[in-house]
DNA sequence: TCAAATAATATTGTGGGCAATGTAAAATGC
DNA sequence: GCATTTTACATTGCCCACAATATTATTTGA
């Protein structure tokens, strides 16, 4: 029987992990949003894809992998797929040719009218019966964003 | 140019999402974390199913999966992998051949001296310059906790 | 009692996520 | 001007994460 014979494995609990709610929200609302992007024939970090794309295009991968925090070893071939489905189109830079812009194709672009009910749905998952209020959400948001640069800076 | 030309894809603005940074943080944290672990020879998820264990064992599979939010084609390849690495071991229940217990091995249980040290290391990181308050991460985890709730019941 | 339903885990296939490494182009510096 | 360094992206290999499906064991109920 495993158990705290050492109050120094306090530490160790669970439930006294910070990043292991994070974790488990990050996977828990990829699924929440599958169903919803689905109907759109997308992935959620191809959604995320989407959403730096459609606030401004063309872009270059690295400004995109900037932008959502993944290197190109994940952004190279979920770009790929993306091309492959018709929704963006990648083409070497003329003026630097190490860079690849990625444009959004008419059908990229258009996808955009469907998914501004997204927002909204999954709004309406997080309403119920534990509900989270929107200065809950406000202060979850900015205390989020403010891990993330603490982490970011001591890499 | 893409951009806001429609007033009502201001609920697209990346900065307006709810699930990125939470998404981005898990990425991030599972990052801060990987070199911790490798000393240990241990992934992040890995990391987690020896919390659970280190708290109780032995337990069945789908115990871990619910403590954890994980399902069976996550748990079986990943169980496998730390009984390869000596770490757990796995058998059938006699009481109910359908279930699989997984175990510590004595290696598996050693491993949590060396991990004491880990959570302190990750607090660390996070006390540096946009410093996040005691007060601000424990409201966090709680609010996480709450969405998490939230979230599950909806489906 | 035994067929149907249910439960627990395993398998397959697709798509991330990333460290390490490779490749080619541009920038730098002497 | 040319070797060195740096930059940007691609590739490889390993490990998740999960939907869909399969497999085997238990439970249920007529």
């Amino acid at each position: 029987m495993e158990s705290m014979a050492n109050p120094a494995d306090e530490v160790l609990r669970l439930d006294r992990q910070l990043c292991f709610p994070l974790y488990a929200a990050s996977n828990i609302l990829t699924r929440a949003y599958r169903p919803l992007l689905d109907q759109l024939g997308l992935t959620y970090p191809q959604y995320l894809v989407l959403l730096v794309l459609w606030e401004r295009a063309p872009r270059a991968v690295g400004e995109i992998g900037q932008q959502l925090f993944l290197d190109t070893g994940t952004l190279t071939p979920l770009l790929k797929r993306m091309e492959a489905a018709g929704l963006v189109s990648r083409q070497r830079d003329p003026e630097d040719e190490r860079r690849v812009i990625v444009s959004l194709t008419a059908k990229g672009s258009d996808l955009r009218e469907a998914a501004r009910a997204i927002p909204a749905k999954m709004a309406g998952r997080m309403g119920t019966d534990p509900e989270l209020s929107l200065c809950e959400a406000q202060t979850l948001h900015e205390t989020v964003w403010k891990l993330i640069r603490s982490l970011n800076l001591a890499v």
